[in-house]
DNA sequence: GATGAAATTCTTATCGC
DNA sequence: GCGATAAGAATTTCATC
């Protein structure tokens, strides 16, 4: 009963971790080359045994109006843990509930509210179950990643964003390794933006080569391994990015 | 540009949060009287203005191959947080980032490893990152749950079951609040399992009811708000809840 | 694990408020 | 700009091999 996963088990939760809703069974079927009846019948599988429990979408709740994330650590005795666990989880407003194996802060509880006095409404909910807050803080940001060790073994297939910032407006500066046959790849700066390769939004500020910084001119030609920094007014987009990425 | 949430948008988040999978445009639609594209265009307005961030599948690592999901609390400069923050989340393993706004642990990063050597991996890359593990912990259950001030404002409703346990097999123990107009209220326990309202298999072991606890007789009757343990052989399912559980 | 028919849902374009 | 509507494409469901 205690079945392994296969390959195709594995791609499976690699795609769903990493897109929930937008990836159907047959997009996933004919990465993995069977049909997609099989995918669907490996999802009904792997939900029956428990291995995917849930599909949840991510909310940034602050832009959701201007709301707080908290996150309390807390204290809960390890035979009750368990118990406390659960009346915590529907507790309004607690999003995610992490029971942790040891130490004093054993059970991690993350709640939304609409201000400060309504996360102290839900610390009070806490510490009527016999919780005892050890500390609370807010959170700014958190994001949520596919396991990629589950993920397709196109070789070593590095991640080719390695930075990422945002700056005012909805302009943004990347970071990110050239692959080898990227499309960018070998050509010159000025060829690039001639014919459409990159971007017209988009700037290249610098190229890191060989553990060295260069300014990047009209002649300049990025190489594979390249790590470029790219900085675009309205935002780097996929399509960007694709311009730097092996196919 | 920055618009409130309206009722739909809230109802769509608390939709997409409990199942990002399963529920379609049309099944929300009905549930906020409005048109099916209606949801479909709010959708993507949520997920273009970047409150919807993502969608992503809940995996139960332990039971995917006996692997080992460990959180890391870490120090990292504030000036340098929110970089290393996005170059943590590329680590291969890493499922889940948090940034905290304070305190000396402000970053959290969650991993999943294959054994402990693939743990110490992932520690060492954070290392590299230049960030500091101040603690490490395994994590033994997450979940995760929808907003519920987002939800269905039907009333009060509080959640029917306020805790459950699995037992060794597939054995289970509930303990939910039986609601008004739920089909084993007013009836005697004899008769409800006489007229297959209660399932064979469930059993009910205790009751709470005005702060005192009876022990359940074929001939007791269950009352709305009676705080009922039930155990089941074969594990509690939804239809059993919805017993208890008002239309 | 694959196949095929039927029901549902999603995509896209178009119209009206 | 926002929501409703309708046609065609794609997906999911279900039974069957």
């Amino acid at each position: 009963m205690e079945h392994r996963l296969d390959e195709i088990d594995r791609r499976i939760i690699h795609a769903l971790m990493d897109d929930a809703r937008n990836v159907s069974a047959p997009t996933i079927a004919e990465d993995v080359s069977v049909s997609p009846g099989t995918i669907r019948n490996r999802i009904a599988q792997l939900e029956d045994r428990g291995i995917i429990t849930g599909y949840h979408a991510s909310i940034d709740f602050e832009r959701a109006g201007d709301r707080l994330t908290n996150l309390f650590m807390c204290n809960a005795p390890v035979s009750e843990r368990e118990t406390v666990a659960r009346r915590a989880q529907v507790i309004p407003g607690v999003t995610n509930v992490r029971e942790l194996m040891t130490g004093r802060r054993n059970l991690h509880v993350l709640a939304v509210g609409e201000d400060t006095d309504d996360l102290r409404r839900i610390a009070r909910s806490l510490s009527d179950l016999g919780i005892e807050i050890e500390d609370e803080v807010l959170v700014q940001n958190e994001t949520t990643h596919s396991y990629a060790p589950f993920g397709p073994n196109d070789g070593e297939r590095a991640e080719t964003v390695t930075d990422f910032i945002s700056l005012s407006g909805d302009a943004e500066v990347a970071e990110v390794t050239v692959e080898r046959g990227a499309p960018i790849a070998g050509i010159s700066l000025e060829r690039a933006v001639r014919e459409g390769v990159l971007d017209d939004d988009s700037l290249v500020i610098a190229i890191e080569r060989d553990d060295s910084v260069l300014t990047p001119h009209g002649s300049t030609e990025i190489q594979p391994d390249d790590i470029v920094t790219v900085f675009s007014r309205g935002g780097v987009d996929e399509e960007t990015i694709e311009t730097f990425r092996g196919e």
